[in-house]
RNA sequence: UGGGGCGUCGACAAAUGGUAAGUCAACGGUCUUUGACGCCGUCAUUCGGAGGUUCGAAUCCUCCCGCCCCAGCCA
């Protein structure tokens, strides 16, 4: 496959084709909007982004660029109690991140706070809008149920006089949180619930991160939602299908205002298997400590999957794999590793660490003597060159490298058996050390001078080649390995009478303390990505020093012979 | 039982009345100094079901079945 050199979100990714661009298109034969296409990006500060807001990133913005377009940043901050400014710098360190840019763009619904309290007044003085009395629960009460119809407020036909006086006096702080509402006066008898009369505004005496002390009374998202799209001058207001009812709530509103009207378009919000999304969810994990931060790299937040080494490209791809419908659907959370390993198949530097070290002793290699064997550093990028390797007599090797009594297929150490060890010789093994428990602690095995470089001159085969490292120039390091979060496919189904953590996977995160790494990994720094040969992706962890190698697997490489056997015992 | 949506391979998902793309997974094979990668091949006579319209239907019509969302002063 011939790629760009350059891989930035302009060159190296195909337009795709989904029922949202088909709208576009319509619109662009009718003229709706003169051809312009201007989305917008609006995630509430009240959490950490995830691979559910990725998908709606990429299609926001990527409509945007498909279409010569813009696509806007903007934050939906109507609820203070639940929002913080800490949320709001992760939002942008995470979509700058993922690869997108909204320039100079970035807004609040918070900026809109007077203008919408004016929109408030004309629906008001348009006779469409009243202030209510009732309480929260006597407006549930009033409001019917799905089968049957609404009964009106008392206050619902109040004088637009009255309505305006006591809105004012909303807004100046007259009244106690949650003592009036000013609703929309639609219709009660709605079979749509949205339109039943909904509230438009509330009082809350909260400190909102943005405008402090200066509001009492917040709008609700139905009432700021389309009006910003619409003072933004969005074309096309995409979001998740729950939304789909409130559509004609949003038409009402941009219409009996007379302001630009947006197109709401709805998709399906992405799934994945074994994984949640839920951002209260998220949210508890993190408070309980079941994980370490918004960053675990266990998390599917886009700061978890940063710190875990999956690249913004890779999530671009998968994105796009993955497609834009109205169906709910789950998608298999190994497209997304397929996407990774795809990516980081091009970009990692391979090297040799050993995850669970056993030593080698070859016997007929002189003490003391040190050779410096030639590496290819990506055999998938020529451009990444080589680099040396340090040899001595004594080596660690992969523990599951060697085996007393080897099955039929398998091709590495046994006794008497010869492998290949990777760039360097072959070794035969003679014996094994057992502790007194019966572990193998070390192999003496004895090496062919013949075969330097990994060739054998008499054209001698070996089924096996192994990754090692030399026990004078190894560098100690930790390995954090990581398997999915969650041992059930859909962890957002819980069982009667459990909980939602009872879904957990007690052995996501394996810690390996004593980890012998290549010498040439001392000068990476937090962040690097790198194979470790025959075993996966791994990134350097932020928390990383020189003393203390950290690595954190990102994702292990596909295992043919893991999974022959797995399915041999099962 | 009110309103709004959705049903195409194990999982995503195209095809917009012209004879079922692609990707992942799976399975064979090939290559191999990573049991990786790559490469080659197999994998829906059928589109939730039943009728109908048409020369022709996944696409249009009718009825039925199943799934999802909605009764926050959350977004």
């Amino acid at each position: 496959m011939k790629h760009n050199e350059k891989e930035d979100v302009n060159s190296s990714e195909k337009k795709t084709s989904n029922f949202v661009q088909t709208i576009i298109n319509e619109h662009n034969t009718s003229g709706r909007f003169d051809g312009r296409v201007h989305t917008r990006f609006p995630p509430e500060p009240n959490g950490y982004l995830h691979l559910g807001h990725a998908k709606s990133i990429c299609l926001n913005f990527g409509l945007a660029k498909d279409n010569d377009g813009l696509c806007n940043l903007r934050f939906d901050d109507t609820n203070p109690i639940k929002e913080e400014a800490e949320y709001v710098e992760s939002i942008k360190t995470d979509v700058r991140w993922l690869g997108f840019d909204w320039e100079e763009r970035e807004f609040f619904a918070s900026d809109y706070f007077d203008t919408l309290y004016a929109y408030a007044e004309k629906l008001i003085q348009k006779g469409l809008a009243y202030v209510d009395d009732l309480s929260a629960g006597e407006i549930r009460e009033h409001r019917g149920s799905m089968t049957q119809p609404g009964k009106e407020s008392p206050f619902r036909n109040r004088s637009v006089e009255e309505n305006l006086d006591l809105f004012r006096r909303m807004k100046s702080g007259e009244y106690s949180d949650g003592a009036k509402v000013l609703r929309a006066k639609i219709d009660m008898a709605s079979g749509n619930l949205n339109m039943r009369d909904p509230v438009m505004y509330r009082i809350l005496r909260a400190k909102h991160h943005r405008t402090g002390e200066k509001w009492c009374i917040y709008p609700m998202y139905d009432f700021a939602h389309g009006q910003s799209d619409s003072i933004e001058g969005i074309t096309h207001s995409v979001c998740t299908l729950e939304f789909e009812d409130h559509r004609p709530l949003y038409d009402w509103f941009v219409q009996n205002l007379e302001i630009h009207a947006p197109q709401q378009i709805e998709f399906a919000r992405l799934n994945l298997t074994y994984t949640t999304l839920s951002k209260r969810r998220l949210l508890k994990l993190v408070q309980e400590k079941v994980v370490s931060g918004w960053d675990d790299p266990r998390m599917p937040t886009l700061s978890g999957i940063r710190r875990r080494g999956y690249t913004p490209e890779s999530i671009r791809n998968f994105c796009s794999a993955i497609g834009v419908a109205k169906a709910n659907s789950t998608v298999d959370i190994q497209l997304l590793e397929h996407y990774v390993r795809e990516d980081l198949n091009k970009k990692a530097d391979r090297v040799m660490g050993v995850l669970r070290p056993i030593k080698v002793v070859i016997e007929n290699y002189p003490e003391g003597k040190t050779e410096e064997l030639e590496a290819i550093n990506n055999p998938a990028d020529p451009n990444s060159g080589t680099r040396t390797l340090p040899f001595s007599r004594e080596l660690y090797i992969e523990e599951t490298d060697y085996m007393d009594d080897p099955p039929k297929k398998y091709h590495r150490l046994g006794p008497g058996r010869e492998v290949r060890l990777r760039y360097a010789y072959f070794i035969t093994c003679n014996d094994a050390i057992k502790d007194e428990d019966g572990n193998v602690i070390e192999l003496r095995c004895t090496y062919d001078p013949e075969t330097r470089g990994g060739n054998a001159p008499d054209g001698r085969k070996v089924r096996g080649t192994i990754h090692w490292v030399s026990v004078p120039h190894a560098q100690e390091a930790t390995v954090n390995l990581y398997d999915r979060l969650f041992g059930k496919e859909n962890p957002d189904e819980v069982e009667e009478g459990q909980d939602f953590f009872a879904n957990l996977n007690p052995n996501s995160l394996e810690v390996l303390s004593n980890a012998k790494v290549e010498p040439s990994l001392k000068k990476m720094s937090p962040g690097a990505q790198v194979q470790f040969e025959r075993q996966g992706y791994f990134c350097i962890d932020l928390s990383s020093t020189s003393e203390q190698l950290i690595f954190n697997q990102t994702v292990g490489l596909r295992d043919s012979w893991g999974k022959m056997q797995q399915k041999k015992t099962s």
